[in-house]
DNA sequence: ACCGCTCCACTTATTACTTCA
DNA sequence: TCTGAAGTAATAAGTGGAGCG
């Protein structure tokens, strides 16, 4: 809110159909994104040609190969990423990272960072965990590849990673944390969406009991009761569900009573005007 | 059954920024 | 105007569990 932070680029899917939305998210709970994405649907690794738009060198290590390092005590390493039983295992001991033909760029036991200055360096003891944070150009870079893929193969990963310097194990961590913002921005969206549909409801609702009422009045007083044309019964017409009273005869369609299911939109259009369509948030 | 891996959800720690006295 | 403490949002990273091959 009053952070003067770069806009994180959510170009958010705002409808809830997913045919047409850029960084389409699914909620449904039983699709993982990683079968939506069909595993790995990028079938390359980033091409020659993408390269690294002034990424900030100079705030990186001179030598690229950074996860090599790390056997020494990382100025970041933690405690917890030293005592930590399961990352430790997964990536750590096992040292066999990803399990593909890449071997120099492979995930090593403490993950160290890319970006340890020389004053980082002094707390090398510490083991309170530094927080790296990413450099513009870097997370740009990240973004850039998140839109066009959410998840990463572990090639696409270690190549992602040789590139703006960081260790797999960082690219990885982003693309987990940049998906769950999605999911999280998402979910705000939708939430907006029912709430004003909810109110859209609400409103309708009372407009509709205020309407009963009134005719329990009406036909409560016998003077305008007896005048009343008897109850008619709604006529819609089936194909474009607008209710149409008998005496419209000229309308184009054959009427025949049709329950009126409020739900369901014709054109784009509800009964009453109930729009929902139009509540739906947009991209 | 076990293993290695990835993902997600939840959480913690750190950083960068704003506000205010 | 400057300054430092407090508050806050963003986010990098840790952890544990689930699912898959």
């Amino acid at each position: 809110m009053m952070m003067g932070k770069e806009d994180l680029g959510l170009s958010l899917s705002l409808g809830f159909s997913q045919n047409n939305n850029p960084l389409q998210l699914n909620l449904n709970p039983n699709s993982s994104l990683s079968n939506n994405l069909q595993r790995y649907p990028w079938n390359q690794t980033f091409g020659p040609t993408s390269d690294l738009r002034k990424i900030d060198v100079n705030s990186f290590p001179s030598t690229t190969n950074c996860e090599e390092e790390t056997g020494v005590s990382s100025p970041n390493s933690t405690i917890s990423s030293t005592i930590s039983g399961k990352r430790s295992e997964r990536e750590g001991i096992s040292g066999t990272g990803v399990g593909s033909g890449d071997d120099h760029d492979e995930i090593t036991p403490d993950r160290g960072y890319s970006r340890g200055t020389s004053d980082e360096e002094e707390d090398g003891g510490e083991t309170s965990r530094k927080k790296l944070r990413l450099s513009k150009d870097q997370s740009a870079f990240l973004e850039e590849t998140f839109k066009e893929h959410n998840t990463l193969n572990p090639k696409q990963k270690l190549a992602l990673a040789k590139k703006l310097n960081l260790t797999a194990r960082q690219v990885e961590v982003w693309f987990q944390n940049r998906r769950a913002r999605t999911k999280l921005k998402q979910t705000e969206v939708d939430c907006e969406y029912w709430k004003r549909c909810v109110e859209k409801l609400t409103e309708e609702n009372r407009r509709l009991q205020k309407e009963a009422m009134e005719l329990r009045t009406l036909k409560l007083s016998p003077q305008f009761y007896g005048q009343m044309t008897p109850p008619t019964t709604l006529i819609m017409c089936p194909s474009c569900e607008r209710v149409a009273g008998p005496s419209s005869s000229n309308h184009h369609h054959n009427h025949r009573p049709v329950s009126i299911n409020p739900w369901v939109a014709c054109a784009g259009q509800v009964a009453h005007g109930l729009n929902f369509e139009a509540l739906r948030p947009r991209s």
